[in-house]
DNA sequence: GGCGATTTGTACGTATGTATT
DNA sequence: CAATACATACGTACAAATCGC
């Protein structure tokens, strides 16, 4: 599982702290962008498995993801998936 | 109740159309604005109140109004309301 | 400044529809 | 046609901001 390897070093999302959950998982895809380990093209997991992996619901992903379509780092096409840009 | 007076001539969003109910509802809420009925200024009903008025759920209004946000037509104030832009 | 009422924001969970493979 | 995956829609609960008293 693609995403799996990347638990590892994922943050505890269930920590209390004033900036929405959301917005914390955006910042971490976007981070894990950034430093190169999700390269332009990579597909990243369904929503529903980065939901699970992160242990947040669905709501919260669709909206992570939201955000990073918005910052244009990601690209969503319905039926097939998720490409970092 | 300021919504109750606009329900006479809401659209019955629960008609089967390929448009998503929310487009429609952001649709209407725009048409009144531009015909005059809402005017600059003006204050929407509460998000829920939309929502059952509208006979459809907070989710879809949310999305509506987000909508309505991007093409800035109305401006949202957290713990305020919404307001015609 | 506190308190309660009102209103928006976030988060969770679930079901069904639609597009792609 | 079946499996996969995103999109929409519903409902609920609690948190956070604002305002009037």
């Amino acid at each position: 599982m693609a995403c799996r390897a990347a638990a590892d070093d994922m943050p505890d999302f269930s920590v209390d702290s004033p900036t929405p959950v959301y917005v914390r998982v955006a910042d971490w895809i976007e981070s894990r962008i950034k430093s190169g380990e999700l390269k332009s093209g990579a597909r990243l997991p369904p929503e529903r498995e980065l939901a699970s992996d992160c242990g947040v619901a669905y709501d919260t992903i669709r909206r992570a993801t939201a955000l990073l379509r918005e910052r244009s780092l990601i690209i969503t096409v319905h039926g097939r998936g998720t490409y970092v840009a």
